[in-house]
DNA sequence: AAATAATCGAGACGGTACGTCTGGTCTTACC
DNA sequence: GGTAAGACCAGACGTACCGTCTCGATTATTT
């Protein structure tokens, strides 16, 4: 067992977590209070009572430190039952989401949907930490859904989340509608009852 | 007695039309060649010949001013076809719409709706600017197919609205995966065929 | 019918003038309160209830309009008293001077000055509106004491009411040292004894 | 007990010195170009090669700067000969202060007092940096008349300077009349004649 | 212990763009 | 045909942040 190569112990004085945590806290305090559109990288430092070289030493952009403090602090995902249906499941999950969404994790994610917009870096951040964990529970709810025969096994889940969360999202992002409740319902019904095994008549 | 009600004689030099369209024009250059996060009122002044004044005197931000823009000059809505199968006529608008979110003005509405995340004014401009007359035209074509006894008569129309578009627009933004005609033949079979109206076994 | 011509009413101007005073009157205001370096052709305009067009017809600058505001309303010449002795009244008179320019008049000289320094036609208009037929009456003062044979009859008049009241002028913009009598007095009692006609020892 | 004065330790970045002399070497070629009215904070950064927050940093006004411009270039003192004669002597300092005014460093000096009637600190700056060092220089030579035997003993030297240089400041200010040496001589007799110790008959 | 190395805070630096203010010019409609 | 209103281009204002760059001080590892 070659002991790895990369145990070079680094030189000089160590990376300060206690400035990490106080640049992420910082961060996170002007994300809620302002948005991110006020925050500045300036504005961190000065809360964090740290220098501005500190903060970019560590991250590349103010969208990268925005959405690592988001990360940092993000509700944890948001579990699927899992009871004899796993269309009775997703639909309770969706239901769930939803309510976490209409409080200040949706205001947080919309922004951090934003800022995904104009820069790849940050819009690879938050798939990565944020939107791939969700959607592999949400391909685990839907694997068991076809392991208990409930579900076809020929489907694209890929497709199946988006078209399952897409209207969720679009209504977050555009506003022109609230995500309650018989909406969810209703789309859930649709697109799990378009892939569900059929009965032979 | 005079029952003029549209009394205001406009005092003063009248607005300059040309100015309008030199800045609205130099806007969706910029817009175009680097995108809204590069777009500066100065820079739009600049390349318009126009006093930043002017800018500032007819558009409250930024963003308002990029959204007319956008608009101004946007493709005209998509158009639904009208054969006899209302289910075919709207799943073959949204491929000729995702088509359309492939090149440029994908990348623009992607902004757009980024920028309304932090302002409401932008939002409200977006979505009756933009929005809302492609809702209202998705609205049509579904009530056609009701009045054709294709579609259950009893629908919340923006739902279903919702549930066609909103997938689209998740991948539009998300961008995990492309609008590709397979994944949108697949949304508006699943969506289309839970509202069809039930053939009695 | 329409008599084209000439009603009885001769074809009214009745603004004129009534605009011009009060464009000098706001222009009084605005320096009184606020000092030249405030005066704005828009804020005349603005207080004067006149357009900007109207100003820039009969002034050609911020300065000339400041000049012009002022000599309207600028305190007459200081005479100078006539008794048996020129040397007295002279003496007499700059202190009458002195004492005026301690209160407002002095700021506003002051200004006028100060804002010569940039604009020749602004000094020229100081200068012919208010400094020369102040000089003239000097002159006078000065030709009656060689008349009566009190001053020598060889004299450059401008250098001797340089050397009088420069010292006045040089106190009053540097204002390090006030005007006060003594300082006139021994100025007026150098500068005179250096004129007056020498007794033969 | 330390008895250090001077603790202050200065954290951060040290001010720049190139940036210093930069700024106000291209203050001072604006100011000799285009005069007072024309040097501007952007000018001054641009021709610099200096951000324009270098320049607010450290100077409070364009006046400002443009004294501690004038400052860093005026020559020394004009100074004062030391012949056997102090009245000689100080007759001949005003005929080349004169001179030095009749070029460009009077047109400085004339708009440095212009703008100092509408801001104190400016005054403030311009008497303490540029005149009373050169006042101080003139009480020098009269104290030295005064010891000589030449002046009297109980003299208001700064009556006498202001006596002695009012009329050149007040020619230079108004422009009606020229600083030659004849002027100069004349106000300068006339003025030391006056204080010189009194023959007895 | 001393030397080396990377960190930390502070804050100055050259810049870009902001949104405002004013200058001086130019249209309009009204009187 | 002069006037008020007000839009127009231009450009400087003073501010906010950007991202980079010294500094002196601190905290480790390596010699």
């Amino acid at each position: 067992m070659s002991s790895t190569a990369q145990d070079s112990t680094p030189r000089g004085r160590p990376r300060s977590d206690e400035a990490r945590e106080a640049i992420l806290m910082a961060a996170n305090e002007l994300l809620e209070g302002a948005g991110f559109g006020r925050l500045t990288i300036e504005g961190v430092a000065a809360r964090a009572g740290v220098g501005k070289t500190t903060i970019y030493r560590w991250w590349p952009s103010r969208g990268a430190l925005a959405m690592e403090a988001l990360l940092s602090k993000v509700a944890p995902v948001i579990a699927f039952p899992q009871t004899d249906c796993a269309s009775d499941d997703i639909a309770a999950q969706m239901r769930r989401l939803a309510r976490a969404y209409r409080g200040k994790t949706g205001t947080v994610v919309r922004e951090m949907i934003a800022s995904s917009q104009g820069d790849a870096a940050i819009r690879q951040l938050f798939f990565d930490g944020y939107l791939a964990p969700r959607r592999e529970a949400a391909r685990r709810a839907l694997r068991r859904g076809v392991a208990r025969g409930e579900f076809r096994s020929d489907l694209d889940l890929d497709a199946v989340i988006d078209a399952l969360y897409g209207p969720l999202f679009y209504r977050l992002l555009l506003g022109h509608a609230p995500n309650d409740d018989a909406f969810l319902d209703s789309v859930a019904a649709a697109v799990l009852t378009g892939i569900r095994v059929q009965r032979i008549g």
